[in-house]
DNA sequence: CTGGTTTATTTAGTAGGCTAATAGTTGGTG
DNA sequence: CACCAACTATTAGCCTACTAAATAAACCAG
């Protein structure tokens, strides 16, 4: 059991290798002359796949705050990408809407993305990403049990 | 090759773990009563490990840029736990060390973290240590490769 | 229908991450 | 010596994260 420095390690390698991704990304959407955040694009790409979803909803499936959501969502309203509007029944919800514009946005950040997540993924296989998937559950898992 | 699915969920998956991780951390060092956040614990600690390290040097270490080291070192230095020294033959450079009191809240979050460390690695053994050294390893290398 | 609870969203405050710009320092070179 | 390029730390500005508390509407029990 030589685990010393591995524990010490993983949260570390962890830290940086997300760093590393999101200013790739970041980096790419930047060349592309393309005016999106990392997390501006993950709110949008999730109203794109599904329209009409309210704020609170949307914060929970991007694992994000509620005043998160609510503030990079007024960015995405002022650049004229997303849309809110009152929700039928209940006038506390507000459903979302990509305009044209958003749509047209998202399509152009689309394909930077998928580059982006083929260049990470690179030379890995399928059982490389079971494993990836097993470890990262695990740890995820050891952290959602009995508080 | 059906990873179309799968390239899409790599990054969130990351990003949520790691979240997981910070905040299990943040709520353990709450409730022990130690005023200190996730990232402050970082440069602390690594201070603790290498006295006299200058800001850049640490920002180096730790993957956080200048400004951000600054500002973390401000709120320890105000807490009383950071102490800069002007570096001997360089004016630009400081050098940073740990107070008594540093020692003291370091010597009292260890334990803490290192707890939080074996909470999330659980069960998983060695093998699975050099499974998932070797996946996150490859994908911050495919980004660190010729621009 | 009235009052209390719940839910959705917003506001305010503190902290961290990135970029760009700046002040002061250092060291090499003409 | 003077100049210039590189370096260290700081500041400012924007964006994001989280918390707690406020607001507003909806729901429910009596």
């Amino acid at each position: 059991m030589t685990h010393h420095s591995d524990q010490r390690a993983y949260f570390f390698k962890i830290d940086t290798t997300i760093k590393k991704i999101r200013n790739a990304l970041q980096k790419r959407l930047n060349e592309a002359g393309i005016d999106l955040t990392v997390d501006q694009w993950v709110l949008l790409d999730h109203i794109s796949r599904e329209e009409g979803i309210s704020q609170n909803a949307l914060a929970e499936v991007t694992y994000k705050d509620p005043p998160t959501v609510t503030r990079i969502i007024d960015l995405l309203e002022k650049k004229g990408l997303v849309e809110r509007r009152m929700a039928a029944g209940d006038r506390r919800k507000f459903n979302l809407f990509l305009t044209e514009k958003g749509v047209a946005c998202h399509n152009e950040a689309f394909p930077v993305v998928a580059e982006i997540r083929r260049k990470g993924w690179g030379e890995l296989n399928e059982s490389d990403y079971q494993q990836f998937v097993r470890i990262m559950d695990s740890i995820y898992n050891n952290f959602s049990e009995t508080e």
